[in-house]
This record gives structure tokens, sequence and C-alpha cells, in this order.
RNA sequence: GCGCGGGUGGUGGAACUGGUAUACACGACAGACUUAAAAUCUGUUGCUCAUAGGGCUUGCGGGUUCGAGUCCCGCCCCGCGCACCA
């Protein structure tokens, strides 16, 4: 074979690697371990495309270099196949979920394997398959029984497309996540009887450990902002005239002098009781017209409204008596749904203040509160007794002075909200519950795990508020666990989420029917030591680490955190800009690149060159040709090399080619622990140039040195370029893999070069340049400085004040400026 | 508005703790091979004035320094995330 085929090798390694079971991770082994993958992929109808192949060729790099380094490594593979896709699909053609989800999963089983991912097959998942969801209904269990899973009647988002409720993290600009066309309908609200997770107990251990993570700190930054934590106090408002009193919660109760009304959301407990006679159609008319509106529009409203319920409230510090006002702007769900209104400090109730024309007091110093809010700190003014306090001061004395009296308390607020997890859908995880009208919702016991998703013909959903599961009734009706009696099982399925948010545990015992895992080999290999996905993935991260913890609490596994690195890599989009999408179809299948004769070791290669991995590309099918170019160059090189006799190489070059050897190893192992995949690359085309230029000099032959060469440039390239290393490296006599145990050691001593090049600047601009034997002396590079000055008039007769000589770098003489 | 990231040639991008800006690659141009083309190989390639040789250049404006892409201050622009969360 004398010209680089990738078409030839590349199928005939993948074939062999999974005959050997080289990626066969040996969980039991003594070595140090290292668990890499990229998130699991919902197997969709159109496969995977470009974009799909950075997120799995990251960790594929990652964890071939620890395989070559040593370690005992675990790249899994899997799939998160549950979702409305295949349910929709199955509605439009009557195929089932089950069946198109498995041909999808073909599909993908035949790209991974193409790219040359060196996942372990032995241990594939796949979320929809019963022996897995059996334990995730085995997990919700396990919530139910600590209190962590619970029933509620509320109002929560409905797409009218999907024919489900939503979480709330699943509406995007008021639309469903996967209706957010512009021709797609906004969510609206439905009152139902719901499952949800207890996450909220969580959410300061979880915000709390955001911060020491190794994790890109922009999806840091998302974990933190979706808790959404803030510190305050929540103070009791007596209502003038009544014996009811409002609770409100704010974060800056030094400003509690300045507040002058209090506003409650419509939907407040309290509004019918406390709005006075002569308001009532005002308000009546405001709340149904607020009620109506739904919350989407109530955000996107340009201008605030809201109206007087005629009552009063007073003021617990000065006593004052303020209006109680209903307003949309203030939301029913956070805090106790009503505010006290600082409008000299805050923007919102300013402008509330001075459309309806209500008193704007200041009382803190520092802002101009005739023209804007004044949202900062400063000193206290108008505040009777804590007046000169600044405001972090007041901000304790006043919390305290109203623990004092019973009528406030330091109070933390959290935007998130507990997990909504049921789902009036079919292809889901079934919720093991059974509804029986003396016991009440019982759980299914452990040994009637799974819950089958029972085969059904008509996929299309109710439109009501139960799943089609509602209607298979030799399904449905079943015996109460507890007493026997005819009862009903629930019919709503789980959120996907669900069986994503543990897929890595299952990852150690994909066949275990005993245990969803061990924990004894989830000791060894959690937490994960790399982690990646193409989104911030927020709501999956927060939901996984709910899950680990809650774990860890009950002594199941042995860390709190899943994922110990989690590295957000940038996407590959459209050459236009625009995100690759299945509705687009603007995603090249990586299979059309592979049979163009790229190959997959130029497609890999060319997404880890193209830009540092955090960063976004922009898709340009030329890149790939450029890297097959290069590929090709490495193939004649090494070709070159066995056509060579064995003989041995001037000591003079020889020590050149292995300088350049050892300081490509060590540039190309920092670079890629560091992720700087794309200096790892071009790294390795130095270093081929540099041996070509070396050919041209003084040849290339069978020499020990030149040997070193060929073998560790194929060894540092093999992460990148699996396929065409193998072939050379089994070219080159081995017998066993290039990618295990074969990453090569750099020898300090052998990186220093014997010369340096030594600027000569003026004033630190650049005039002239020596070299020197590497560390010499700063006598002699000033003295060797001042005589070449003296042949070229560097510094133009001008008078040197000073010089400014740095080691193996630089002289710099500094010289008076003329005129 | 808040948070996170970014702005360097025609293009994607390099640059260690401040020390030769533009590595590597694409594209372009020229040459070799060829009847020719493709492929391959070699060379040139930031802009600019030009005679040796200068001048300018990392979004903009200042500052610190012998020396700034890198540090400090003030802006502008782009991407992503969150957003009436009190």
């Amino acid at each position: 074979m004398n010209k680089y085929d990738p078409k030839q090798i590349e199928p005939k390694w993948q074939a062999i690697w999974e005959e050997s079971n080289i990626y066969k991770a040996d969980l039991e082994s003594k070595k140090e371990k290292f668990f890499g993958f990229g998130m699991f992929n919902y197997p969709s109808g159109a496969g995977i495309h470009v974009g799909h192949v950075r997120n799995y060729t990251i960790p594929d790099v990652i964890t071939r270099f620890k395989r070559q380094q040593g370690f005992a490594t675990y790249q899994p593979v899997g799939w998160d196949s549950f979702g409305l896709p295949a349910e929709n699909y199955a509605i439009k053609t009557g195929v089932s979920p089950q069946e198109s989800t498995q041909k999808a999963i073909e599909k993908y089983q035949q790209q991974y394997r193409a790219m040359g991912w060196g996942v372990d097959w032995t241990k594939e998942i796949d979320t929809t398959d019963p022996n897995y969801y059996r334990w995730t209904q085995w997990i919700f269990a396990k919530l139910f029984e600590n209190g962590f899973a619970y029933q509620k009647e509320s109002a929560q988002w409905w797409c009218d497309k999907c024919k489900t409720v939503l979480a709330d993290e699943q509406v995007i600009n008021g639309k469903c996540w996967r209706h957010e066309g512009a021709d797609d309908p906004l969510v609206s609200k439905r009152n139902l009887k719901q499952w949800f997770f207890k996450i909220t107990d969580y959410a300061d251990a979880i915000l709390e450990a955001t911060d020491g993570l190794n994790w890109t700190s922009s999806v840091k930054a998302s974990q933190k902002s979706w808790i959404g934590k803030s510190v305050g106090a929540e103070v009791v408002f007596a209502v003038d005239g009544n014996d009811k009193n409002i609770e409100v919660f704010t974060t800056r109760p030094d400003t509690l002098f300045g507040a002058t009304f209090l506003v409650l959301a419509p939907e407040h407990e309290l509004v019918k009781n406390i709005t006075t006679k002569d308001q009532e159609d005002t308000v009546e008319d405001y709340v149904v017209k607020s009620v109506i509106k739904t919350e989407v529009e109530r955000q996107e409203a340009k201008y605030k409204t809201g109206v007087f319920t005629g009552s009063y409230a007073i003021n617990p510090l000065n006593n004052e008596k303020i209006p109680i006002w209903i307003a949309d702007y203030v939301l029913t769900g956070y805090g106790t749904g009503a505010i006290m209104a600082v409008p000299a400090h805050d923007e919102r109730d300013y402008e509330f203040a001075k459309k309806y024309n209500l008193p704007i007091v200041e009382v803190i110093s520092g802002g101009d509160t005739s023209k804007q809010a004044y949202m900062g700190s400063g000193k206290l003014i108008n505040s009777a007794e804590f007046d000169s306090l600044d405001s972090k001061q007041a901000i304790e004395k006043i919390t305290k002075w109203l623990e004092d009296r019973k009528i406030g308390k330091q109070k933390t607020n959290y935007k998130m909200r507990d997990w909504l997890i049921s789902r009036q859908r079919y292809w889901g995880a079934p919720i093991p519950i059974i509804h029986c009208e003396d016991d009440g919702a019982v759980l299914v016991p452990e040994s009637d795990l799974p819950v089958l998703l029972p085969e059904i013909e008509e996929y299309k959903p109710t439109g009501g508020n139960v799943s089609v599961l509602a209607g298979v009734e030799d399904w449905v009706n079943v015996a109460c666990p507890k007493c026997g009696k005819m009862s009903k099982r629930e019919t709503d399925t789980m959120d996907g989420y669900v069986c994503s948010s543990w897929y890595f545990l299952r990852y150690l015992n994909p066949h275990d029917d005993n245990q969803a895992w061990s924990p004894e080999v989830a000791k060894k290999w959690f937490p994960v030591d790399f982690y990646n996905g193409g989104a911030h993935a927020t709501a999956h991260l927060l939901y996984a680490r709910f899950f680990m913890r809650f774990f860890h609490q009950l002594g199941l596994v042995d860390t709190p955190e899943p994922f110990g690195k989690m590295v957000y890599n940038g996407l590959i989009r459209a050459a236009d800009g625009s995100a690759f999408s299945k509705t687009l179809g603007n995603g090249m299948d990586p299979l059309e690149v592979i049979e163009s004769g790229y190959g997959a070791d130029a497609l890999r290669l060319y997404e880890m060159f193209a830009a540092p991995v955090e960063q976004d590309v922009l898709w340009d099918i030329k890149g790939v040709p450029a890297m097959h170019r290069f590929l090709g160059r490495v193939w004649t090189f090494v070709q070159e090399y066995l056509s060579t006799k064995k003989g041995e190489t001037e000591s003079i070059d020889g020590l050149k080619v292995l300088q350049t050897t050892h300081k490509t190893i060590k540039k190309v192992t920092q670079d890629i622990e560091s992720d700087k995949y794309n200096t790892a690359i071009a790294a390795c085309m130095e270093a081929l140039n540099t041996y070509n230029k070396y050919i041209l000099d003084f040849g290339i032959q069978q020499s020990p040195e030149w040997k070193f060469a060929v073998e560790s440039l194929l060894q540092i390239l093999a992460p990148f370029a699996p396929h065409i290393t193998e072939e050379l490296w089994q070219q080159l006599g081995n017998t066993s893999s290039i990618h295990v145990d074969t990453w090569p050691k750099y020898d300090p001593q052998m990186i220093k070069d014997d010369v340096v090049t030594i600027v000569i600047q003026v004033n630190g601009k650049l005039r002239g340049e020596f070299v020197i034997e590497t560390g010499a002396s700063q006598e002699s590079l000033e003295k060797k400085a001042i005589e070449l000055n003296n042949q070229n008039n560097y510094t133009k007769d001008l008078e040197i004040i000073k010089t400014i000589v740095v080691p193996n770098r630089l002289v710099n003489f500094v010289v008076k400026q003329a005129g």
C-alpha cells in the first residue's frame, strides 16, 4: 500500500479494534482510572451531523491520550432515547416509538463507529430499555420514600402542541423548548395535579459547591443564575383597620423608611380581603384582566399598570400609613407575592410611583432621586435612629430590630422551584405509582418493577389532562399493592431529564439486574474526569447534581458531585452563522465527508484544529481536504523512512532531530492536558515541516534518532487521527496497538536549544539581532550588543542613559530622545 | 439592565509569569514536474513609503513601563446566558 487511502484503512482498523476489545473498560482495573465522555445523544431519525462530531471527538481525544499514558480508561456510549420527536413521528406515521428509536440508534451506531470513537460498546445503554428505566423508576421510589417526590395541584406551563405540561426551564421566551418557531403558540397555564421532585432542598448546597468546580466559567455562571439565591428579609406590614398582615420579601431592609406603598400580585390571596367597597369594581376588573393575560404578555408589557385597593398598611418603622396597590409587575410565584415599594431606590417602583403620583422618599444618599432611582448603597438619611449608618450596617441593624419585635426575619429566596417531572405523554418512563381510593398514592413494589410501557396502537394524545395511557384499560386497572382494592395506575410518564440525570452511574453496571449501579465500582470511577457538551445544559447539570447529592446522602455514592471537570465546547455552525438544525436540514452527515474520500481522521483533525474548544466554529468543508493533505504528508514521511536503509545519522544532525522531537512531545502533551487541541495539532504540523527540512538538509535513514522521531509523531497524533497512525504504526513493525500505553516521554535536557537569538532594541524598538549560546551572561550580551551598535549605529549618536539586558531575549538601549 | 466570553492579516486562528506580534492552516501569487490539467513539491505573502533602509499595525481614547495584544482607567462593538425575581 503506497498511497494514503482512508477508505481502505479506516474500516479495517475499526473492525480490528472491536474484535480485540481495546476500548473495553476494565472497571476492576488496579490502574489509575480515567472516565471521560460527552453528554449522551438523543437518537433522532436524521442521525448525527458534523456539529455532533466535535462533541464526541473532544472526549475521544482526551480519553485516548490518557489510555496511551497508561490509565484504565472508560469512554462509555449510550442513548437518551425517550422523548417527543419519536412519539410525534408515531402519531404521524403509526410507526411505534420503540421501532423508530431502534432504527435511529442503529444509524447512530454506524456513524459513531465510522468516526473511530473509542467507546466501549459492550456497556452501551439506552434509557428506553426496560432494564434501564426499571432503575429510573427505582430512583423515583427512593425519592418518594425519602419525601423528595410529591404531588401538588398547581398552575403549570402547558404546550398546546406537545399536549403536556412543561417545567419552567423548558419554557423559552414564552414558548415551548420544542416549539420555538415563529408560528408556534405561546405556552399557557393549566391547573393540574402534578409530580414534583424537591430539588429546592439542595439549592443552597448545589450553589455553594459551584464555585469550586473545575467547569467552564459560563456554565458555572448559569448554574448560579438559575438557582437565583438572594438574601434579604421578610417584613410584616399590618393592614390599617383590618386584622390581616401582609408579608413582603426585600433584599434591601436598609430602605424600609423609603417604603411609600405596598404592591400585591393580582393573584395574592388577600386582595379580595383588603379591597374597599368603592375600589371593588376597579380591582376586580384589573384582576380578571391580569389573569387572562398570559404570563408572557405580562412580562412583555412595556408600561407598568396597577390599581389602588383602597386600603392602607402601616410601615412598621415609622408607623406611616402607606397605600396598598395591586400590579401585575409583582409576580405571584416569587417571594411572598407582595413587595414593599421603595421608589427612590428601585427602578421598577420608581416608574410605578411616577406614573401614579405616589410619594418618593430618599433614604439612601448617593444619587439624585429627582431624576432616577438610586439603586446603590450609601449612608442612610430620613431614617430616624438609623440615619448615617451605611447600607450594610443598616441591613443588619434593621433586620435585628424587626426580629426583636417579631415583625420580620432574615430570609433567603431562590428563583429555582421544585422540579416538575410529570408529562402527559406516552414515550417516557412510567411513574411507578398506583392511586388507591383508600391508601392514596402507593409505590409499585420493587419486585414489580419495571412498570412496562404498554404497546399501543393509537398514539395521538387525548388533549385533555391525561396521557394516552389512561385509555389502556388492562394496564391502568390494577390492584392496590397495600389493600388489594382495584385501583388505577398513574398515567403520567417522567420528564426525559429524569432519565438523563443518572445515566452516568448506569454506565458502570449496564447489565446488572440486581442494582442500579455498584457503590464500590462507583467509588473508584466517580467523579467523572472529563465531561463536555455543546450547550450550557443548565437544567441537565442541575438535575444531575441534585440526584448525585441525593444518592450521596443515601450512601450510594462517595462523591456529592458527578462531574469533576466539565467543558463547554463551542458549536459548529453553518457557514452563515446559523446553528445546525434538523428543521433546516443544514447539517452535513459525517458519513458523507468520510465517503468522499477524506476520511474520519481528516474530519476529526479539522474540527479539533479549527478553533479553541470553547469557541464556535463556522463549518468550512475546505478545512477537511487541508487536513487530509497533512495526513498524506505524514504517510509519505513514514514511507520515506521505511524505504531507507538502516544506518546512522551524523551526531550533530541526529541531535537536531532529537531536539525537535522532544520539544514537540512536550508541547503536545501540555496542550492536550490543557484542552488546547488546536495548538497541539499545529505543533505536530510544525514538527513534520521541520523534519522535511532536515531531510532536504541531511537526509533520513533508519537510525535511532529518526526512529524516535517517526514513532513519536505517530504516537502524539494518534488521539486525533487514530486510524492512519495505527496503520503506520503497524507498518513500522509493531504488533500491538498504538492506542494503548504508548505515550512518549520527553527529556527536559533535550529541549534546550544550544543557541538563542537575542534582539537589540532602542527604546523598545527592534533594531537588530544576533545569535549567541543559550545562557550567555548579561555582560557578554551587552558587550556583543555594544559591538554591533558601534558597527550599525542603532542609537544614532544619541546618549545611552540605560541598558536593559534580559537573558536569552534582548538588549534594550534606552536613549535620550532627540528634540 | 445583570452575568460570562470575545474583538489580532484577505480568512480560521498563534503568542509562556509584560520581552522578536501575526506560529500553524486556508486562500492568493510565482516556480518545478507535465503535451496539458489534477495531484505533489519549492518559494513569496500584515499594511505602507521606498535606494540602502524607514514608518505604521492587535476595536477606540488615555495611563503605567526601558518595553504593552498582554497590566490599569474610560469607552465602542459582537456572541451567549439570565432577565419586572423585589
